[in-house]
DNA sequence: ATTTTCTATTTGTAAGACAAATCATGTTAA
DNA sequence: TTAACATGATTTGTCTTACAAATAGAAAAT
């Protein structure tokens, strides 16, 4: 019984893995245009179809871009931050809906994670990251805004704390995090129609930032989480 | 000027986003079977071409997956925590590759991260959970296995420690870092020839875990990175 | 010199055909 | 009766060909 090789991915997978691989080590930089897809589709010996599957692949990755015309092409694309968190604060959205997760697990691990992550930023705050988080809470603190702006500002103030750590990976992590809570806070403003609390916690976060108070600005990050999960809950609670 | 809508997104795209809402909206159900890809075009009025990249889309984030045959078709699929991390681990590794990330990042992510972790793992865990991390410990003990097994287990260790917090978003997070740490573990256990300093920890870890040692537990895993940290630079140098 | 037009190139979409896998059903043989 | 086998229907996988749409650069016209 020859058990015929058991993995017969299909060839659409297996392109995408051998493009995927190629530009990982670099054989693809950055910004570099991919052979067309004729020339793709002659040099593995498929159809231009199969190749297309493969480049969906990754243009579902955001690996690849693709752009029309003489001068057009399939591109390596940089991933950034933001995408790479956009697509798993997808994930974690989705997997909210399907009742795989709970917005008090989301609310718990952001609570697990900020502690290293606040000190980490205490640490390597610049001038310039200390800046970016002002002009968010500024932003914020601007009546005149829609709700979608006031929660669109508030991402960016989280961002920015984050990013004031200096650690990508504790970026690309983290933006997932605020990312998932984002359905929260949406609620929150949408229902509770006070804003004053969550900018005046904001604020005093940034003053202990500043004085670089490690133990007050843990406490005050665990009084916003607090006051997000307890709101949170009356909404919900109103709701049913 | 009309301006004429300024976003025309490929109708592949288009075709995922509607699909991809679908399911999230639940319309259609985890482990349902999608209308056939004739159907789709048929009722998108597009061709099956444009339905099959659409879905080849959705099939690169895990989100479908096709069957052949007669009770065939694309069937929406529960995303697994395991998989979500391994996209989310590669996209990691794809930015150290760029050289967008370094090694020292993410085990300073690692490190900022684990404790909040850690402490959650201390209050959650239970017998079954402690049963899972012995499990892997013991795997990783035998001295017969080969270094990618011995890697895997490691990954299981890890895995298990995390999910002795029982919360799914940290899983899902964390999977992430140690996902992105593989690297870093594979590079270090097959130049550095001891096993015997990981394992000890390890068990000294899994020891504390049991006594609920929180400042003991968090010390080990700081030492534990302290070592990875220190060999895999040993290793770099000594490659270059 | 500037604007317009043309042209070549490349991705996007469509349509049709056949291969391969897979299951349900019926048929035959023991 | 039961088990093995053959057949057909269904669905995704792949290939082929053709044309549409966008785009940049060259050529032509003003």
């Amino acid at each position: 019984m020859p058990q015929t090789a058991v993995a017969k991915a299909s060839i659409s997978k297996q392109i995408a893995e051998q493009l995927r691989s190629a530009i990982v080590t670099g054989q693809f930089k950055i910004g570099e245009r991919l052979p067309t897809e004729d020339e793709l589709a002659q040099r593995y010996g498929v159809s231009r179809s199969s190749v297309r599957e493969a480049l969906k692949r990754l243009a579902a990755q955001n690996l690849v871009r693709a752009r029309r015309g003489s001068t057009g092409g399939n591109f390596v694309v940089q991933p950034s931050y933001e995408e790479l968190a956009e697509s798993l604060g997808a994930a974690a959205t989705l997997l909210v809906g399907l009742g795989a997760l709970g917005i008090d697990e989301i609310i718990g691990a952001r609570r697990a994670l900020q502690g290293g992550c606040l000190d980490q930023a205490i640490t390597h705050a610049t001038r310039e990251h200390l800046a970016n988080i002002e002009a968010a809470l500024l932003r914020q603190q601007d009546p005149g805004i829609s709700d979608e702006a006031f929660c669109r500002a508030d991402v960016a103030f989280h961002r920015a704390l984050v990013d004031a750590t200096g650690n990508g990976m504790l970026r690309f992590v983290m933006y997932t995090v605020i990312e998932a809570l984002i359905p929260v806070t949406n609620m929150v403003v949408s229902v509770v129609r006070e804003r004053g609390d969550i900018i005046s916690l904001h604020r005093q976060m940034l003053e202990r930032l500043r004085k670089r108070d490690r133990d007050g600005l843990r406490a005050s990050m665990d009084q916003l989480l607090d006051y997000l999960l307890l709101k949170f809950e009356q909404a919900s609670a109103g709701r049913a």
